[in-house]
DNA sequence: GTTGACCTTGACCTTAGGTCAAGGTGCACG
DNA sequence: CGTGCACCTTGACCTAAGGTCAAGGTCAAC
């Protein structure tokens, strides 16, 4: 009894699990106490001591690797080492703080990871009677947008929004993905192709290249994939949008090419 | 090159690292692309797409076990995760920072992991001619009695400061030190210890058990350790303070037995 | 003598990837 | 045509601070 607590009543003493203190007997936080005849471990107040110090420090966030040298350090060096540790803990603090608004963003207001004026532009499209089908897959492009080409995905919201001001326009989008389920060789994909590339060579706005867009590394990559979404699986959507550029590219408009 | 990018450069327009990129893969969080001829993984913008919208939850603090389940529910759902992966956000944060509060108080103004009101008695036992060694022995106890006894802590130090109001006493004490060298047998050591159980006994407030002490668990073993700190190190100290708890005991003091 | 609470060690698990190793692939340059 | 270099593949091991589980030894009480 007088030659030292067990583990177990040392680990409830200081407020520690019996897991920590031995979690610390292996980093070398605190010596290992002697053992009694059946080896358990026995602590007398200098180890208690040892771990109330290791541990005051560990709660106030200290790298369990930085505690010993503290420990073992002179008051100047102690108070430059924590005030080290208190700058790392705020730039986390910090991190996190940030990651919070992030989130509250995502939950409120944000529609599936979209600004609200992107959710506005899509609500707008269901109304111009667009089916769920078209609008999915136009957040889809729109999530992408704002990730791969973050520089010009306002750009793009506005081309976007000019365009549904345009019914004619919005008439030969939709005839366009109507063209999801024909044959990718029918002969009115070509006719459409025509249509729409006069529409966008009468409305050149619809095409214009964003300022800053060469600023973005592999820009014309990028926005080729935010273009081309989904095409793997929508063939004749595909090849429509191959014969407009053709054409656009014929009229001697360069569209930036994967 | 129409068939999809490489790993790296996904990774590159994503913005995250390789390494990144298969960790997704291995959580199931991204399916595995198509891969090439030569084993190469090829990215198509599906791929990307799920690669984006899982960087920006997991970017926004969202443990990755949660971001499957998060990206299949529906949206009424996904507000309410989100508020919970947030409140869970707090809560870190809310520990962060106490312990950076915890961090600045050990820094600034606490020396070695005790209050200011300590210090000050630490700093007039040097003032009073204790040395170095003595004091170096106080200040541990006073670290082990904050951690061991919080509760009592306070109405320790009163009793401290009020022996240190005592010359007799503190004379008795520095004497009580002093015979840490003298062999455990010296009978100085009984005559010391008679001379401080007669100023004990003349002076009960030094004696008195704090109030709430016993609502500690484990309070008199507690009490016991910390009063008897280093003792193990100072066969002629422990002698000594058997010595006078004996004295006590027997004018019917009843002494916190460990 | 047996039960239950405690102790011992060791091995594996957690997060979100990072690092290293050994080997295959693709492209440019000489 | 070989060579170098950058990129890809898998697999194994590492991080911080312990938690959990397993198998077995010990102690005190009933």
């Amino acid at each position: 009894m007088a030659d030292g607590l067990t583990i177990g009543q040392a680990a409830a003493f200081v407020g520690v699990t019996i897991k920590t203190v031995r979690h610390y007997h292996r980093l070398g936080l605190v010596a290992e106490p002697e053992r009694d005849s059946s080896g358990y471990r026995r602590y007398r107040s200098a180890s208690l001591l040892r771990l109330v110090q290791v541990r005051t420090l560990a709660e106030a966030g200290v790298p369990l690797a930085e505690i010993t040298d503290l420990l073992d350090a002179g008051p100047e060096r102690f108070a430059a080492t924590l005030d080290d540790v208190r700058r790392q803990l705020t730039e986390r603090i910090e991190n996190l703080i940030a990651s919070r608004d992030t989130l509250h963003r995502l939950a409120h207001g944000d529609r599936a990871l979209l600004p609200d004026r992107a959710c506005a532009v899509l609500d707008r499209l269901a109304d111009l009677g667009f089916g769920p089908d078209y609008v999915a897959t136009q957040r889809e492009a729109l999530v992408l947008a704002r990730a791969l080409v973050p520089t010009i995905f306002d750009s793009f919201l506005t081309r976007l929004e000019h365009s549904l001001d345009d019914p004619e326009f919005v008439e030969l989008t939709k005839r366009g993905w109507e063209a999801r389920s024909w044959d990718p060789d029918d002969p009115r994909i070509d006719e459409l192709a025509s249509a729409l590339a006069d529409k966008l060579l009468a409305n050149r706005e619809l095409l214009a290249t964003p300022a800053g867009f060469q600023r973005q590394p592999d820009a014309a990559a990028r926005y080729g994939l935010v273009n081309h979404h989904r095409e793997d699986q929508l063939p004749s959507i595909a090849r429509l949008n191959v014969l407009v550029e053709a054409h656009l590219r014929a009229a001697g408009i360069g569209i930036p090419h994967q």
